[in-house]
DNA sequence: AGTCTTATGTCTTATAGAAGATGGCAAATA
DNA sequence: TATTTGCCATCTTCTATAAGACATAAGACT
């Protein structure tokens, strides 16, 4: 067994251990679609076998991006790849809690529209300005109480067949229904949170006096290789819920 | 090598993994204080000998503790008992970014004093109403400018000799303070934001108009052993700084 | 129908060697 | 002589591999 591999170039990292180019190969195959969001990937074995190294090797790649939440380990069962259609918890990214009680939130469809790309968007996205884009509007209720309103931006060419019939007729998280019918994982995201005033339309659409103090959440999602993939602005009502973090 | 250990009792996990035993071992020494904040602990090899194991066992107990943030490995040179008084990051809890540039931050002290402990707080510290406990109120100013409010409780047991004077000449992080002198070290915390709007007496000490949209932040702290140990409310002014939070 | 066996996953532990950091010591140098 | 330089021993963590234990599910057997 060869201890190193040669590297190429320069500028990078030259060597880099086995187990992460292990690693790197098992996401480019994700990111090909080898394997689809809930299935089980190969064992352990079958993968060591096809790259040429050992078991444990492979695991050691495989536990890094079980950390990372690209895959899901189960005892005597398998690995999975990571997907937003959990039955566990509803909504993977969404760290508002209540007060009391659990979280059941429904959802209403305001709007969605193909759009050019404005300038402030497009630059956050990587994009050029006047760009196709989706653009979808959202009010989440609980307890008949509106609690949360979105508004997101996605590239139009990556979300061709996007339309509001679609979102309507899908129960469930918007990113199950994007991991599905378009083949776009968000594994990572990136949340600035402000506190802002409501204006004259998300004051009526939350049933809020204008300028109640309110919850900005701007979330930049990322699919694999670090690529942002959808942009959105949530304005969250915290009367009787809130934003949950934990640090360590 | 006897492949398991009898484990005590009923109730609980009857059995567990090596390395999660040793992991155990390893948390009540540290808190304990048998090794200090900063502190390198023993090596791999030390620990495994001293608890009958193989080194690779350690190692997977240190690899979680590291995860965890409990523990930094260095290579080459040991691990270390992690500490708030790292150069690298100066405020290891803190989220606040700025909108552009680095943050820099001046603390100015308003108020500590001792206190007896309100209902309120005094339930989510696990403590009964009436207890001494110790408040911080300052600010942190960023160029000049306020951008946040801190009002902090601290259980007066464990906090003695807490003083203005003490908080005053010592630069640097609070926690860092509390490691050091107190031996309280923070290790995890829990945040629950949302937005207000500013009373008469914060928007004085924050240069804002009444009114102004807040973000409330409100920390609760762990010790070791899910000990929690402090209360801390922030307003943070989020005209030219929000709060950043990434989520995988 | 219920129990047992077996196949196939991941999980745990152990061992050996590689890679990084550090200090001492000797040779080279001014 | 005083100082620098380079080598080396020895400490640390890091990487790689192998073997057996444990978990789960499905089929064989009673």
């Amino acid at each position: 067994m060869p201890p190193r591999q040669e590297a190429v170039a320069s500028g990078g990292p030259l060597f880099s251990p086995l187990y992460l180019q292990i690693k790197r190969l098992i996401i480019t195959s994700l990111q090909a679609g080898e394997w689809k969001a809930g299935d089980a990937i190969p064992s352990e074995q079958d993968l060591a076998g096809r790259f040429g190294v050992s078991q444990g090797t492979v695991r050691k790649a495989i536990d890094e991006l079980a950390a990372e939440n690209l895959l899901v380990r189960r005892q005597g069962k398998g690995t999975y790849v990571a997907t937003h259609a959990e039955q566990k918890v509803q909504y993977r990214f969404l760290r508002l809690m209540a007060d009391e009680g659990p979280v059941a939130l429904e959802r209403q469809l305001l709007d969605c529209k193909r759009q050019r790309a404005p300038a402030a968007i497009a630059r956050r996205l990587q994009m050029r300005a006047g760009e196709p884009m989706v653009e979808v509007r959202r009010l989440l209720h609980s307890k008949g109480q509106p609690v949360v309103l979105d508004d997101i931006w996605l590239p139009g060419d990556l979300f061709k067949g996007l339309t509001t019939e679609l979102l309507n007729q899908h129960k469930g998280p918007f990113y199950e229904l994007f991991e599905t019918e378009f083949g776009v994982h968000m594994i990572r995201a990136e949340e600035k949170i402000r506190a802002v005033a409501a204006d004259a339309e998300s004051a009526a659409l939350l049933q809020l006096p204008l300028g109640a103090p309110l919850l900005s959440v701007e979330r930049l999602s990322f699919t694999y290789g670090d690529k942002a993939v959808e942009l959105r602005r949530g304005l969250y009502s915290t009367d009787s819920h809130f934003y949950r973090n934990v640090l360590n």
